[in-house]
RNA sequence: GGGCGCUUAGCUCAGUUGGCUAGAGCACCGCUUUUACACGGCGGGGGUCACUGGUUCGAGUCCAGUAGCGCCCA
């Protein structure tokens, strides 16, 4: 009925028909009234832009062993799926294929092209989840949410209208990162620093005379930007500069427009010489600012009420069209500003410095190598452009306030600030990240909160739900009618009122209103918001708030499972996202959480340090990883290297497509200065060619039937797809040596009744669930791999099936021990290694009921389905210290004689024989049998005091002269002499060492009382071993004599 | 400039309240194709825990400083 298993463990024999097995189980499915405590993860939605990469299969993997865990637990558990639409980046993506296809986003509309984008997010999102599927993540794929589906839209539709009517949504001007080429507004995340070779222009500026001597005096600024100087509004001095107080209240005369503008104090500008800031070496102590080209000139001109003159079209041309004042040039002020106009930034700032040089108002230029954003669009450096943007009130209490409150006071710096009217809410206090470092970034975002602009000048993403109509040139808005429309609409429109114009906006479901609003000449906003609006809302959105009930797939689920549990997440997004999340939930849910711990992990980079990263190329498929290793092999190692402190550098190889080798691929340095795979690569086995994940993403190289995208691997993944196999076998091993079992098999096997290497095994099995639930409960996953690895190769299969092998095939007990063990690693390596143990679960099954006194393996819910196991649970009464004690020095006896041999290269199949003292005789026979089968020993006799048993080697052990014999036919006197020596000079160090210890009586009077008898016990061993050892060399002298 | 990390074997990394002569995997060197596994078994070599100082009976671990690397924020 079931097929023997194969020699090796092969992932793809296995990995489809278990998934398949999952899927009709229908196991992963959350059902709101299941029993158990709830455990739910809301997934970080991957973005639709690009398929996943190695980090992302980090994220969810450990996501997945978390979930698969609490579910064997007993936890009644959900882990939601989605995607995210990302708005810039995907509209980013899908633009550049229209632009390499030869086509542009604005001759094909905005309803065309997004409904490109929307194919495109198709394909993606697909492709994601077939990914997550592949990995074996056990999401509830009954429920997956995208940000733009018509439930999350719904949220984000409510959200934004409880916002806007509760004066939390404003309009206003901010200074966006522009991009003049592509003419749009992109996020921080899109600007690329780049180190630029510039320049530094010191400018003289002349200062408005106080008296008519004639006399001439100057100001100096230092700029990067000279062509911004048209828009200056006014010079800064530090108010701490010796020269602040004569000069503060004096004018400046600006030239080419001849614009007067004041002399201010600001603490913003660096006073040249100050020490410890290497700004200062390039200061002058004047700062030209200009507000609406620069947001640090922004704040300050916030600070001092400077009025803001934009000089700049949108193509970042030089213009008196978007905010200068008329009356400069109507005046003729400006009219030498009049050249310049219809110069594009560069050519402006040539002239400019020219005109400078020329008036002999130039007062130095010197190189100048300093970081400039460009648009990782179209390479260009970003202009700060002022523009109408809408913002959340986040720096509101309501907003921040709320998500301080809500860190766990131990891990909130100082006490939380005071809630308006005093009274605890629920979810204060109750926010905990792991590793508590976190919570600080936390905090200190929050404390140092500006608004939040939320437009963005793109089609991709939800539209702002806002309908404007401004008054005609020279007529009124009816405001009262507008009024009337409003509250004739109960509560489902809101209106905002300005001299010359009028908002709506709209609830969801509101198409009728919005309707007569357009009939009567509104228009809707024709911006998208920020992509983070929607993700804020992810873990009420997906749980179908605000109407749960309105669908079938959210009922009952945002009562049951928010707050979640958990949110796992990398670094770099606690900023952007939680915060965000927390604000939100909290606000929308009468204090609720999104979730009560956020656990940070590590981020993957490449082998030369670098972030993985969809946009960069380094980004390995994992489905690369699970062709070469196996998803389980892949899962291990990553929950391996999920450590708590460093991030994880992944060396990459290419497989050859042609013939299969792995080899390091040629690396070259990006544009953007990254190392990547060179977009070409040549095979070193072959010689044939192959395109790389670079060569694919940037475009460099397109793969062809000769010259085919090659997959990634990385040997780091050997040891869990070796390790899968040692599973595998000894699995197979177990299982021909079960017989089927009746229904005795199930009686009460008596601890105390096992034999020795039973009970250790079954002492080490308790200790390793009670290191696995105290690694989980603090996110320590590396540690959980580790005690797997241990316990399945080190003490099962190295020492266990070793030391059972003569006995077991006769020994039902045995037998059942055996059993269970096997049965309880299958179910304790599931989370990790969810495949190969579902693979081995049916066999498993078929021998037989497991469980011993004392062990409790409960039945699955489908018999059929390990993912449905219950947790093992072993009873505190079965760890056998004494068990695990003799075993541990039955296994150092071993280790010696095995050395001993190793060092005489006695064949494995060679028996020895053994010469013991009483005390170690006693040992021997506890182990009945271990000594023996694991060191090859044919026969132990007893020796007594003083004899040296005839062709046999001396070996000290616990202090003891114990002989060896049957090792060689012919001493190797020089060999053993070496060994023998080496011996010596250990102990010595290690008797010196504790001698040290114990001379110093600061030591033996402070320290912990077992610590000092341990390291007295620890002499004499070392003491004893080197008597044995010299006197061994003595015998061996004689010998050789 | 501020904040948070990191520096331990050739490589990638563990080492949780200070206490075994500092560990693992890979790589390397021997031996080994033994009826679970060569994706294996057995043994071995290899480290001034970045540097300097301090606290302590005792420091890879705590404190201060120095150097280098990384990320976040400005």
């Amino acid at each position: 009925m079931i097929a023997p298993l194969a020699k090796s463990y092969a992932p793809a024999d296995s990995e489809p028909e278990i998934r398949d097995r999952w899927q009709r189980a229908g196991v992963f499915s959350a059902r709101t009234d299941g029993p158990g405590d709830p455990y739910c993860i809301v997934i970080p939605p991957p973005n639709v832009t690009a398929p996943l990469h190695l980090g992302h299969a980090f994220n969810n993997t450990l996501q997945d062993v978390l979930i698969r865990y609490h579910r064997m637990l007993g936890y009644n558990t959900l882990w939601m799926p989605g995607t995210d639409h990302a708005g810039i980046a995907t509209q980013t993506v899908v633009e550049k294929r229209l632009v390499q296809q030869g086509g542009c986003r604005t001759d094909l509309g905005r309803e065309a092209f997004v409904e490109r984008v929307t194919s495109w997010k198709d394909q993606y999102e697909a492709t994601i989840i077939e990914q997550l599927k592949a990995m074996g993540c056990s999401c509830d794929w009954s429920r997956v949410r995208f940000t733009m589906d018509s439930v999350c839209t719904g949220a984000v539709r409510e959200a934004f209208f409880r916002l806007f009517c509760d004066g939390l949504i404003y309009r206003g001007k901010y200074l966006v990162n522009w991009d003049p080429v592509t003419r749009t507004a992109l996020a921080d995340d899109e600007v690329e620093m780049r180190e630029v070779d510039g320049h530094m222009w010191y400018l003289q500026y002349p200062l408005v005379p106080v008296d008519d001597s004639g006399r001439s005096e100057y100001v100096i600024v230092a700029t990067t930007r000279p062509e911004t100087m048209l828009g200056d509004t006014a010079v800064a001095i530090n108010p701490g500069d010796p020269h602040a107080a004569e000069l503060l209240g004096r004018k400046i005369l600006l030239p080419i427009v001849n614009r007067v503008v004041p002399i201010i104090a600001d603490e913003y500008v660096v006073v040249p010489g100050e020490p410890d800031n290497p700004m200062a070496q390039y200061a002058t102590g004047f700062l030209k600012v200009t507000p609406a080209h620069d947001p640090n000139d922004w704040e300050i001109g916030l600070r001092h009420d400077l009025p803001v003159i934009n000089v700049m079209a949108p193509d970042a041309t030089i213009s008196r069209d978007h905010g200068w004042p008329a009356d400069e040039f109507d005046s003729g002020a400006a009219a030498e500003a009049e050249p310049l106009l219809g110069l594009s930034r560069e050519d402006a700032r040539e002239r400019i410095v020219q005109w400078f040089r020329e008036h002999d108002l130039l007062a130095d230029v010197i190189d100048y190598r300093h970081s400039v954003g460009h648009s990782y669009r179209s390479h260009v450096p970003i202009e700060p452009y002022l523009s109408d943007q809408w913002y959340v009130r986040v720096t509101d209490q309501r907003m921040t306030g709320e998500s301080l409150r809500a860190m766990c006071p131990d891990q909130h710096d100082g006490p939380h600030p005071p809630r308006a009217d005093g009274s605890p809410r629920r979810g204060d206090g109750q926010l905990r990240f792991f590793p508590s470092r976190y919570a600080r970034t936390f905090q200190a975002w929050h404390e140092n909160l500006r608004d939040w602009c939320i437009s963005r000048q793109l089609w991709w993403g939800h539209r702002i739900p806002v309908w404007t109509l401004l008054a005609a040139e020279g007529s009124h808005i009816d405001e009262d009618r507008w009024r009337a429309f409003e509250a004739g609409h109960g509560g489902r429109v809101r209106g905002l009122y300005e001299p010359g114009c009028v908002r709506f906006c709209t609830t969801f479901d509101a198409e009728d209103i919005e309707r007569e609003l357009e009939t009567a000449g509104f228009e809707q906003d024709p911006d998208v918001l920020d992509t983070w609006f929607s993700s804020a809302l992810w873990p009420m959105s997906t749980m179908g708030w605000p109407r749960p009930d309105a669908q079938p797939e959210t009922a009952g689920l945002l009562d049951a499972f928010n707050p979640s549990t958990v949110l796992c997440t990398a670094r770099d997004i606690i900023t952007l996202w939680v915060s965000r999340m927390v604000m939100f939930n909290r606000y929308f849910r009468d204090g609720t959480l999104p979730f009560t711990e956020v656990y940070v992990h590590p981020m993957i980079q490449d082998g030369a340090g670098q972030r993985m990263s969809k946009s960069l190329g380094n980004g390995v498929d994992p489905r690369d990883i699970i062709h070469s290793h196996g998803a389980d092999a892949m899962r291990f190692v990553l929950v391996q290297i999920a450590t708590s402190t460093q991030d994880v550098r992944l060396p990459v190889d290419m497989l050859c497509p042609h013939c299969g080798q792995p080899f390091e691929p040629t690396l070259q340095d990006s544009p953007a200065g990254y190392r990547v795979a060179a977009p070409r690569q040549t095979c070193p086995k072959c010689a044939r060619t192959m395109t790389s994940g670079y060569g694919v993403v940037s475009g460099l190289a397109e793969p062809t039937e000769e010259m085919p995208a090659a997959r990634n691997s990385s040997r780091k993944f050997d040891l869990g797809r070796n390790f899968a196999n040692k599973l595998w076998n000894a699995a197979r091993f177990a299982l021909g040596k079960l017989e089927p079992n009746g229904p005795e098999a199930t009686e009460a096997h008596p601890h105390e009744d096992l034999s020795l290497i039973d009970r250790w095994i079954v002492s080490r099995l308790h200790r390793t669930l009670g290191v696995i639930r105290e690694a989980m409960a603090a996110y320590q996953f590396n540690v959980y791999a580790d005690a797997m690895y241990e316990l399945v190769w080190r003490d099962f299969c190295d020492w266990y099936l070793e030391a059972i092998k003569p006995t077991v095939d006769a020994d039902r007990t045995q037998q059942q021990v055996l059993r269970t063990m096997l049965n309880a690693i299958v179910r304790m390596l599931h989370p990790i290694c969810p495949f190969v143990t579902e693979t081995l679960w049916s066999h498993i099954q078929a021998t037989g009921e497991p469980g011993l006194a004392g062990v409790t393996l409960a039945a699955p819910t489908h018999p059929e389905v390990l993912a449905t196991a219950p947790w093992p649970v072993v009873a505190d009464g079965v760890f056998d210290k004494e068990a695990i004690e003799t075993v541990q020095r039955l296994q150092a006896l071993t280790l010696a004689l095995r050395n001993l041999r190793g060092e005489h290269n006695v064949p494995p199949k060679k028996k020895i024989r053994l010469h013991v003292s009483a005390a170690a005789l006693g040992l021997v026979d506890a182990g009945a049998g271990l000594v023996q089968i694991m060191a090859g020993v044919q026969s132990v006799e007893l020796v007594s005091d003083g004899t040296v048993p005839e062709g046999t080697f001396p070996l000290a052990f616990e202090g003891d002269r114990l002989f060896v014999g049957g090792l060689v036919e012919a001493v190797d006197v020089n060999a053993e002499h070496a060994r023998l020596t080496r011996v010596c000079v250990d102990m010595e160090q290690a008797a010196v060492h504790y001698r040290a210890k114990l001379d110093n009586k600061g030591y033996v009077k402070n320290a912990p009382a077992h610590l000092v008898q341990q390291t007295r016990t620890r002499l004499s061993a070392a003491e004893a071993d080197l008597n044995a050892a010299r006197q061994a060399l003595e015998l061996l002298a004689e010998a050789g004599a």
